[in-house]
RNA sequence: GCCGAAGUGGUGGAAUUGGUAGACGCGCUGGACUCAAAAUCCAGUGGGGGCAACCUCGUGCGAGUUCGAUUCUCGCCUUCGGCACCA
């Protein structure tokens, strides 16, 4: 079969067997063990694929098409998250219509996919614009509403002065547009908000059920935030003798003896109902007004500027001391956190210490441990309570719990957790995106739409710019706008806010598992079957945000009996970035976009698949380089060299022998443990021994061209059939291996004199310790370096070293 | 500032229940094939020294534990990622 390797050729003609074969089509029956393999599904921007897309794509096709080896039934997916910003953008400035311009970009990614090698089910492919997929995403937006999990709040969004138009935070750059680089200020609008908080506690329990790499957990802990503490009521007075209740949380009710003042947030509805009763309440006016203004970027950006208003003529009592102390009014106090409102402990906190410094506010001591007068002491971990009463001598982690006990049993406070979770803004003022379906009466308020008129389909406009009012231009088109309410059959409007790219994504792996189906997202049925998601990968710049959206919207299903899981995920792995040649983010405007059709047409897939798992370990960044290619085509080109060498004359090698089944199992356990550059390491050394013989047992190399399958499957089947089977390699049975023929007949033992490496010698495995000992010291290198000195220890580790110390 | 990960040849990276540092690639050097180039194949390739067998230094820096440390402990330095006035 002599005959050059043709890559172009042999993927051809494998790719269009796969089609023609449905080769990868999961089954839905159920009588067969299931494992389902998701990537997330791609964004098809016009740009096209780059590089960095197959690496996460390549390494689940391999885990996908190692299982089918394994006898599962495999569900590997592909599928377009195709509502989003650049398309409406692009539509904006040319004029066509998004819809166009997706199915455009779809096409070319679906073909640039292809040529891949990827083994996915394309029967099951979905597209989040799909009104039939949408009105999916519409419903479980219904369902959330009756639930009351969506509501419609006054929320500041990132209003670009110069575009007039509502930006995302992604949009936002530096506290500037990110496109025309204009000022960007908040502006309140009413949004559509989904309470996520109402499930932080149990996103946050339910990590343990699952198996996500320790840094995506991490990451997801630190987003939820979830602070212990109290909430205490403090009493406040006005001159008028009016009594007002301040709440306020904290972690730290052990210091409620050191509390010197108190601190609303300028946005806290305290601040309107004291107003009157102050003294400068002009002052305090046009303090509030000013942090109002304020951008979110000045307001963090300026850290150390601390900057506040006394409240005049009001006092507060500390409830536990029954000090007056004053309140005041700053913006390092966040209304979105706890209740908007603090007691200030300047002596324990660095930011009270700053304020009290900065206006001369008293700072007291009941932590002894370090210096108040130069700066907060915070050390929960060292220090003894003082100046506070029955809490005296007490370390503060037991005084929390105390204080808490005497909050409680006094009736001004009580425990309290506090998440830093945020709830979800889930309404975007632009074109491209879902219609929510809602309908806004004057009599009626919210209406819902009856689910029966799902789909609610995006209607066609004339421009996507959005209006300079920041409304989505859906509220230009009055015809669609103008509707009957569903309740009282009055005039109502219909809501113009579309959603978020993240509600189309927050569910598409329900969907693959029934993709047809227009009576229900997905059959009970096929849903019990498939889910949850057995091996999940995407980037780590999604572990935050798109995890747990999806995780949100999965249990709130579940609670409404929609799918068999709490967790929608039982594993999650990240990959990492794969960066331009020149060690920079790969990006259009960088000009370092690597396009994978030109290494295809040059190397093949094969190569690509192989360089793309090769080149680094999976979860760092890493630099591409097109050179490294060159390597993958040799080995390309050896495993084809060592198929020729195939003949039934061929006698077995026992170190051949070994090496196949030491391959089997590193390339097994590497691939589970996604140490694909080893694998294919492996796979190259099994190359070279096989290559430097003669002759070749056709056992042998099916054997190796089986592990290879996965990486290289193109290649793979091609030699496969050469080989004379009729049937593809992808339908064989992965390789076993023999723990006995793994192991090594002959070890190399080396010798060292006070730990230095001074000779080596062969010995049968298992050696007695005795023996190895005898054999070194009788080492003719070794006589050297111990001739005169006195032995006065020998250490043996069998099979591996002969250690002698002598001195 | 807080949390996390990582620093190994010219380069991407291997190796950790402490036991031969640099597997496997890229690049480079030399050779084969070719009219030539590309591709492919063969050999060599951490630094310094030696004709050589060999010697010596070497895993960010500095200490420590150990017969033995890339691996463990302590203290620094640097890079990357996440969070960031969250009370």
């Amino acid at each position: 079969m002599s005959e050059e390797y043709d890559a172009r050729r042999i993927e051809n003609k494998w790719q269009q067997y796969w089609e023609e074969h449905g080769s990868f089509a999961a089954s839905d029956d159920r009588s067969k063990k299931k494992y389902y393999v998701l990537i997330e599904f791609p964004y098809p921007s016009g740009e096209g694929l780059h590089v960095g897309h197959p690496r996460s794509y390549t390494a689940l096709d391999v885990v996908a098409r190692k299982r089918r080896m394994e006898g599962y039934n495999v569900l590997f997916p592909i599928g377009w998250d195709a509502f989003g910003l650049p398309a409406e953008n692009f539509a904006i400035k040319t004029g066509r219509h998004p819809r166009e311009v997706t199915q455009q970009n779809i096409r070319r990614f679906r073909s640039q996919l292809k040529r891949l090698g990827f083994s996915f089910d394309w029967s099951r492919e979905i597209d989040t614009t799909d009104p039939a997929y949408y009105k999916w995403t519409q419903w479980i937006f219904l369902k959330l509403w009756k639930k009351g999990l969506a509501y419609k709040s006054e929320m500041p969004i990132n209003w670009c002065t110069s575009c007039n138009v509502g930006l995302a935070n992604e949009e936002v750059v530096g506290g500037v547009c990110e496109r025309c680089g204009g000022e960007v200020v908040r502006k309140v609008k009413s949004q559509w908000m989904l309470k996520i908080t109402d499930y932080a506690e149990r996103l946050l329990q339910d990590l343990e059920t699952v198996d996500f790499l320790d840094q995506i957990t991490m990451q997801q802990t630190n987003w939820i935030g979830r602070s212990t503490g109290a909430e205490v009521d403090f009493p406040v007075y006005s001159s008028g003798g009016k009594k007002h209740c301040m709440k306020i949380f904290t972690t730290r009710p052990d210091t409620l003896f050191g509390v010197t003042y108190m601190v609303l947030s300028p946005e806290h509805p305290l601040v309107a109902e004291l107003l009157p009763a102050c003294e400068n309440a002009g002052e305090v006016r046009k303090y509030v007004e000013r942090a109002a203004n304020k951008s979110d970027f000045e307001r963090t950006e300026v850290v150390k500027e601390v900057s506040g208003v006394e409240f005049r003529g009001i006092t507060a009592l500390n409830p536990a001391t029954h000090q007056e102390v004053p309140v005041w009014i700053a913006d390092y106090v966040l209304i979105s956190y706890g209740t908007g409102a603090i007691m200030a402990v300047p002596g324990h906190d660095e930011r009270d210490w700053r304020f009290a410094s900065r206006y001369g506010l008293p700072i007291v001591e009941v932590i002894s441990g370090g210096d108040v007068t130069r700066e907060a002491f915070v050390d929960i971990d060292r220090g003894t309570l003082v100046n506070s009463g029955p809490l005296d001598g007490l370390p503060p982690d037991k005084a929390i719990g105390r204080m808490v006990e005497i909050v409680e049993a006094g009736g001004y406070g009580r425990a309290s957790v506090q998440y830093r979770l945020r709830d979800w803004v889930f309404s975007r003022q632009r074109y491209w995106g879902e219609p929510i379906p809602m309908v806004k009466c004057p009599s009626c308020g919210w209406v819902p739409l009856p689910e029966s008129q799902l789909p609610l389909v995006l209607p066609e406009v004339e421009r996507y710019k959005t209006t300079d009012t920041g409304e989505s231009p859906l509220v230009l088109i009055d015809d669609w706008v103008a509707v009957d309410c569903p309740q009282c059959k009055g005039p109502a409007r219909r809501e113009t806010d579309t959603m978020p790219q993240w509600a189309g994504s927050s569910w598409y792996f329900l969907r693959y598992t029934d993709p047809h189906n227009d009576a229900e997202l997905a059959s009970q049925k096929n849903l019990k079957y498939w889910m949850p998601v057995d091996w999940y990968n995407g980037g780590m710049e999604h572990t935050t945000l798109h995890l747990l959206y999806s995780r949100f919207w999965h249990k709130f299903l579940y609670d409404i009996g929609v799918v068999p899981s709490a967790e929608p995920y039982k594993k999650r792995t990240s990959h990492g970035l794969i960066l331009g040649e020149n060690g920079e983010k790969m990006s259009k405007s960088r000009g370092n976009v690597v396009n994978p059709d030109e290494m295809v047409d040059k190397y093949g897939a094969d190569a690509f698949r192989l360089y793309e798992m090769f080149m680094g370990a999976f979860d760092q960044p890493i630099p591409w380089n097109t050179r490294g290619l060159n390597g993958m085509n040799r080995f390309i080109h050896r495993i084809w060299d060592v198929a020729e060498k195939v003949s039934p004359t061929a006698e077995e090698s026992r170190e051949l022998t070994t090496l196949v089944h030491q391959s089997i199992k590193k390339v097994t356990g590497d691939i589970e443990s996604m140490k694909f550059n080893t694998a294919i390491a492996q796979l190259m050394t099994l190359s070279h021994a096989l290559n430097r013989r003669d002759e070749v047992r056709r056992e042998d190399m099916e054997l190796f061209l089986l592990l290879c399958n996965p990486f290289a499957p193109h290649v793979c089947e091609e030699l496969w059939e050469r080989l004379g089977h009729d049937t593809p390699c992808a339908g064989e049975a992965w390789p076993q291996w023999d723990e006995k023929k793994v192991r090594v007949d002959t070890v190399t033992v080396v010798i060292q004199v006070n730990g230095k490496l001074r000779s080596r010698f062969d010995a049968p495995r298992d050696m007695p310790k005795e023996e190895l000992e005898k054999n070194a010291r009788e080492d003719a290198k070794v006589e050297q370096y111990i001739s005169g000195k006195t032995i006065r220890k020998v250490i043996v580790v069998p099979n591996k070293l002969v250690n002698i110390v002598a001195s």
